[in-house]
DNA sequence: GTCTATATCACGATAGAC
DNA sequence: GTCTATCGTGATATAGAC
């Protein structure tokens, strides 16, 4: 990230931090346009104004619009990773999921432009993370599955197919971050607020145990008008 | 559609089917490019290419770059209308939410490129759709949620909030056309079959119909490990 | 290290030839 | 009705002044 120190002899400490302001001005206006045009829609133009700089600037501190992009994807990447511990047969399902829920709700709330910066690339048919897809988050999809399939096996939940089952937990929990849009013309709210939010997290966490038939700590779930 | 038919004295049927014919190549390669890209990120030469013909005459036939893009929001939303019928109490829920899964999986499956021009469109903050969200879809929305609340007043299912319930449906279900690089990617596959979109159906309707507690025609719902 | 000025090219749109 | 040529604008990127 800063290798090339050695070109300059003075310590310059006060132009370093300049530096890292600006880079994080950048970085943040960055997403906000990205997120909201894509790629190609996005122009450093609108960036640089967003961030206060002259366009120059943000070329001059990023190297190219692209290079910027990809630095703005594998942040979202990572913060994404963060969250995506390891689990084994031994785990409670129900406490798996429910924490991953959470977790994923939490996120799309912390950074709603970084996970429509992320949809925005995959609409696009995902130019840039065709590696990734295939690669990294493959296996970190096909490892839960095993796990899920084996909590199956032990009849802590119903044999449902697993990565339906990853792939409806992504789209629910990032859908109020993606299409945040359309849920607040649909609510007719400014803004959702914390309470909003834990109240969605309950929702989707019944949901999916409930529908997955997850047996808490081995007991068969409260069913019917009672359940909740 | 066709009121320019007075300045021309000859009926010209030839060109007229001519123009059908290229109209429909442009509206074609523009959901195409424009699902891609977004509106700014596409380019009208683009969408020319992808049709095969001129620049100017994609410019010619639709008047404007912006003319086009809301002439495909809409053929969207005329789409999406089409499944969406009325409801009312008397209705089982169980079937009304089977039929609207399977409806709305369809329907991805068959215009995946408008279902992203949409998402894109909503990414982007919804600047041509804003009086339609606000407007007629929450209406629509409204709607439903009054007689999911009654179904549950009724005792047919769980008392959840209708409004997430539809959400958790559009999103489940929009997903595998919207983000279809990063199924196709986890999933190794080049496409999505038949059978893969039936067991989809299936594994959603079973979670959302389970998850909410939703009563088959009075009865309880089965539960456990033999459900299913 | 920062920013102004500019090179080069693609954009949406249109005027006018056919 | 169709297509070529072109206009004015805004894009990314860079060279060079400070």
């Amino acid at each position: 990230m800063s290798q090339d120190n050695a070109a300059t002899k003075t310590p310059v400490r006060r132009n370093e931090a300049t530096r890292a302001r600006n880079e994080q001005m950048i970085l943040t206006a960055a997403e906000h346009i990205f997120s909201r045009h894509g790629y190609r829609g996005a122009s450093v133009q609108a960036i640089a104004e967003a961030a206060g700089l002259p366009k120059s600037n943000v070329l001059y501190y990023m190297g190219s619009k692209q290079a910027l992009y990809v630095r703005l994807l594998a942040r979202m990447m990572k913060r994404w990773n963060a969250l995506l511990d390891d689990i084994s047969v031994e785990d409670d399902p129900a406490e798996v999921l429910t924490a991953y829920i959470r977790r994923k709700v939490e996120l799309s709330r912390r950074h709603p432009e970084g996970s429509r910066l992320f949809a925005a690339e995959i609409l696009g048919g995902a130019p840039f993370l065709q590696e990734y897809l295939h690669g990294e988050l493959r296996e970190w999809v096909e490892d839960r599955a095993r796990v899920f399939e084996q909590w199956a096996e032990r009849g802590l939940m119903d044999p449902v197919n697993p990565v339906w089952l990853i792939f409806l937990i992504w789209s629910s929990t990032q859908h109020y971050a993606d299409f945040e849009a359309q849920v607040l013309g649909i609510t007719g709210k400014d803004a959702l607020d914390e309470d909003d939010t834990e109240e969605i997290t309950a929702f989707l966490t019944r949901i999916v145990l409930k529908g997955c038939g997850v047996r808490e700590k081995g007991r068969a779930i409260a069913v019917g008008r009672t359940a909740e």
